[in-house]
Formats: C-alpha cells, structure tokens, sequence
DNA sequence: CGTGCCCCCTGTCAGC
DNA sequence: TGCTGACAGGGGGCAC
C-alpha cells in the first residue's frame, strides 16, 4: 500500500506528535509483526522516548532513546499496516486489528494496525541500521540523486522498467502506483528493457518520477483501500492517478482507452498509444 | 549475481 | 443470499 509518498505524509504527522513522549508498555498482540525477539523489543522500548520521526524509502524509522542509548524502530506497512497516534479523547472506532500498541502515558497510543499482517516492525541498534540502509538504493526526492544517477544505473539491466523501479535496492520508495504513474508521464512503456531507454528518456522518467512524488506527498498520498495518515486521515492523490487503476478510461493526453496488463505477478496500466 | 515466480494473509467485490 | 475466484499499495525465499 504505501510508497515513498504515504510514509512520508505519515512520518511528517508523527514529527508533530511523537518527539518527547514516553513509551510507558508496549504491548505485542501479533508476535508474527515483530523482527526479532518479542521481550526484548518489549523490554529496550519500556522507558523508552521518542525522538526525530523520519523516512526511508517506504519505511519509517522512529528514534527511541533510552538511558543514554539509541535505537532505531523501522516499520514497513506491508499492504495494509497503518500507524496511527490514537488521542485519549479520540471518539471514532478503535482499529479493527491492533498488532502492537503503545502506551504514551495520559491515555494516549500510538497503534500499529494491520489486517494481511505483511507488515514488519525491527528495534535496530544503530549498527543494524546502517547495515539496513546500506541495502536500499538512492532517494529519489534528494537534491543528490540526479538524471545522470539514473541514466547510469538503468544501463546495467535487462529487466522490464517497470520491476526495476519496484526493486528498493536500485531506487528506494517508488511502489506499483507512482511507478505506473511516472512511466505514463516520461512516455515509456512499462514492459521496456531498462537498459534499452536512452539518455532523453531517462532523463524524463527522472523528472517524472520526482514530479508525482512531490504531487502526491502534497495530496497526503492516495488512498485506494488501506492507507491512512497517523492521524487517519485517506490521502487524496487517488483522484488525479492519470493511469493506475484506470483500465478502460480515456488517456488524459490522447483519450485511447487505458489498457491493464499484468506481468511480474502485478498489473501495469499504460496508454498504448503515448507509451512505447 | 540477476531475475522471475510463488507465497505470506485478510478483506472486498464481481459474477454466477 | 451465498459461494467462488480474482485482486489488492510489499517483499522474502527459492529455483534457474
């Protein structure tokens, strides 16, 4: 469910939220979620105070501090994780499947929710994380990564573009929906060897990329099912998907029906005529 | 090592 | 109404 755009709508909430609270308990309701051992995740947060909340790729990383100590919580949502900060005096229903919650102390949680369970959360010490964050590609909303990055690393593959943007080793956060968004925009068909776009193109799909993610973060993301902001809020980028999730619509461009394909076991929508 | 396929799990929706 | 199959934003493991 949520990309690079959705975990940063929900990392900025939590920075309003989090940084200074005191984990009172932290209790595990679905051991399955956790990366490592349950008391000891139970054990290092108790006491435990959140600092910066920030992003990598599709994942959120939540400073804990801890008598002198550091430690890095990384969640990645899966398919349908949330993590939302629930009030004291919150008066709309509960989440429907808790995985693990934690107390803040005054009646307030921060809740971990996730129906399909393919989401996971790692205490990492800071060693682990730079272990972790050295496996995922660049950040394509960084000043740093630029189109020659791009142009460069594109030519070293054979895959179909559209799985080498979903592969968070090469480029970290882009999922199914911003990656079908972005190839409509630079003009590319999805099924195109990654290695047999030229330097033009590449540089569009750069652009392009950097174009619906900026976009979509401002929309808070796009809700088409499971996605909410920590405060649970749905994102609102769903409406203005120019081809995901489209099949049979106009293109906005040149108005031939959208056509759905599937191949690396995921659909890709693409306009036949604006992308070759 | 790179790549493609299957599977993890639950909920929802279309079609019969 | 109720059953069945397809499908969903991700990613790890395995065979080739």
């Amino acid at each position: 469910m949520p990309e690079l755009p959705e975990a940063e709508t929900i990392a900025r909430g939590l920075q309003e939220l989090l940084p200074g609270r005191r984990i009172d308990e932290t209790e595990v309701l679905r051991a399955d979620l956790l990366i490592g051992s349950t008391p000891t995740f139970r054990k290092w947060l108790h006491s435990g105070t959140f600092g910066a909340i920030g992003r990598r790729g599709k994942n959120l990383v939540l400073e804990v501090a801890r008598s002198g100590d550091r430690r890095l919580l990384v969640v990645n949502l899966g398919m349908s994780g949330r993590l939302l900060f629930r009030a004291r005096d919150a008066t709309d229903a509960p989440p429907t499947h808790p995985g693990v919650r934690f107390s803040l102390g005054g009646g307030d949680f921060l809740i971990y929710h996730d129906p399909r369970r393919f989401g996971r959360l790692e205490l990492m010490p800071e060693s682990r994380f730079a272990q972790w964050n050295a496996t995922l590609g660049p950040e394509p909303l960084d000043a740093g990564f630029r189109a020659g990055d791009l142009i460069r690393a594109l030519a070293g593959s054979a895959s179909p573009i559209r799985s080498w943007l979903l592969d968070q080793r090469k480029i970290a956060g882009v999922g199914n929906i911003y990656a079908n968004e972005a190839l409509f925009l630079s003009g590319i068909d999805p099924q195109t060897s990654a290695r047999a776009i030229d330097a033009a193109r590449a540089k569009q799909l750069h652009g392009a990329l950097r174009k619906v993610l900026r976009e979509a973060i401002r929309a808070r993301g796009t809700t088409l099912r499971d996605y909410r902001t920590a405060q649970g809020w749905e994102g609102s980028y769903g409406g203005r998907l120019r081809v995901y999730g489209r099949e049979g619509e106009p293109c906005p461009t040149c108005g031939t029906p959208i056509v759905r394909t599937v191949f690396g076991g995921r659909s890709a929508y693409l306009c036949p005529r604006c992308q070759k």
